[in-house]
DNA sequence: CAGAATCCCCTCAGATACTG
DNA sequence: CAGTATCTGAGGGGATTCTG
């Protein structure tokens, strides 16, 4: 395949089994800020080592930024959303409202699979 | 995870490896169609055994239809995109102009990389 | 609190060979 | 032409333990 193909590029970067789940949770934090335990309870069963796994990857790839205050203790750590994230939240609630009209009837509101609420 | 989480759920139909370049192909072709054959010539290094697997899920999950000929020698079996199919071409476009934005300085016209036409 | 380090398992893509 | 069957290796996710 070619490595560099453009379309497969981009799914790399959200694909990742809770990925999309992360960047839905920072847009939906208070300036599009959360903490590390924030999103670890959030995401319920997500272990710690993907977490972070997960949060580097995205780092790394310029979706989200890093922000921590070494003065505090315990350590304050915060990850907020990049423009280029931010954009690329549009694209997962466009795959929300294709899902909900052809293939999911509906569940109940509550979390992110609410039909009433796209995100 | 909780399984039927809806992003995740969406993302499933896609993100796998060669997906999202079949689908593209099948739109590429007059009336959404494309033979076998002509999906294996066009995406390159994709084996049969993955090409046919993912035909497989994308007809399971209503985003393809195949019809098969079996009166004619050899056996004319045809693929074309459905309703849901061509629907999220629309997602798999965004994509790219996002990763064109943010992503990618860019690469030569020939395939699905070129940045002129967003395809 | 915010991780890093290890170990295990299991899926998935690729290669190869075979069939109607 | 249009697939199926089988084997293999690499990698990703989960559980657990340890650290500043």
């Amino acid at each position: 395949m070619q490595e560099g193909c453009t379309v497969n590029l981009t799914v790399k970067y959200i694909a990742r089994k809770w990925t999309m789940l992360i960047l839905l949770e920072l847009y939906k934090g208070e300036g599009h800020v959360r903490r590390f335990s924030e999103l670890k309870s959030c995401l319920g069963d997500i272990t710690q080592k993907v977490l972070s796994a997960r949060l580097r990857e995205l780092e790394k790839e310029g979706l989200i930024e890093n922000k921590v205050d070494k003065t505090s203790f315990p350590v304050r750590s915060e990850y907020i959303l990049t423009e280029s994230g931010l954009e690329i939240i549009n694209i997962i609630k466009d795959m929300k409202r294709w899902a909900l009209k052809w293939k999911i009837s509906n569940i109940e509101c509550g979390c992110q699979d609410c039909s009433q609420c796209v995100l």
